[in-house]
DNA sequence: CACAATTATATTGTGCACAATATAAATACC
DNA sequence: GGTATTTATATTGTGCACAATATAATTGTG
């Protein structure tokens, strides 16, 4: 409307497109490392958390990946089909659906344990760049107002 | 399969994961204030562009934002059916598309102006932490390799 | 000027994200 | 112990992202 809130405007750009713009730049560099494994850059993230614990329930999977079911019971449907993860009711609670790796998703855990040496290869910073953006989005993650 | 890669993939997860989750975060904090005047965050993105320049072929606002006609194409019609937008071709080259804003689009800045300041309110982050996250993640878009 | 190569956008298909709702099981409370 | 509430996952629908392909217009070259 006049040059004020036009500078706002570009002000905002400049400080949440970049964010949105690198995490796709991040996954387009993922890619050709996961596709020769025939993985998404989501399902890794799932296969890693479950490369930590073998055996957990689709509500611990999305708490530590921030997605509900309606992202992961999908996603995990197209793990079970590529035969890397098994779906089964708990017995003692039939609403759980626990997420397991079968001998084929631990085995994939060799195959991608280079995936994250040769990314950070392809990203251009420091280490000390790293760490502290690592603790500045830790912090401004921790802090975000969640609804 | 051992330690050492065990560790391997718990800080790839550290490094990019917090990225791709505060993308997530970030849209998320701007979903009520761009649901207040109908639009996604992309969708805000998009006219953010066309602000600064009301008329404008697709691939011109796909290298604005990094996005292909894939994504900008049916995301411009849902623009268009809103009536914020109009699309035609150009009469000097009918392979191109000129995106320009419609009045309703133009006057709809001045309700967007608003929600840059209300957002930054949101960010758990002093403006020394912004410009630092903003000038690593710019030397990291600018460096990164792209195909 | 014909025609091959290039360019700009559109289409199709897959896979997230996420809101809203549905379903079914477990728990709480009378 | 029966019923209301809560909890866990699934389903549906919309809107990106992006690869691959299609279409059509333009440009380059002989």
């Amino acid at each position: 409307m006049n040059v004020d809130k036009n500078k706002n405007l570009k002000l905002d750009n400049q400080l949440c497109f970049p964010i949105y713009a690198l995490a796709r730049d991040i996954i387009a560099a993922y890619r050709p490392l996961l596709e020769a494994i025939d993985l998404t850059y989501p399902q890794y993230l799932a296969l890693l958390v479950l490369w930590e614990k073998q055996e957990q329930s689709v509500s611990q999977l999305g708490e530590h990946l921030d997605l509900d079911s309606g992202t992961l019971t999908p996603l995990l449907k197209r793990l079970e089909q590529k035969g890397l993860v098994n779906r089964r009711r708990s017995g003692r609670d039939e609403r759980i659906v626990l997420v397991s790796l079968t001998e084929a998703g631990t085995s994939l855990q060799s195959k991608a344990a280079n995936i994250p040496a040769t990314l950070l290869k392809s990203m251009p910073v420091t280490a000390e760049e790293l760490e502290t953006l690592q603790r500045i989005i830790c912090k401004i993650r921790k802090n975000i107002h969640k609804t």
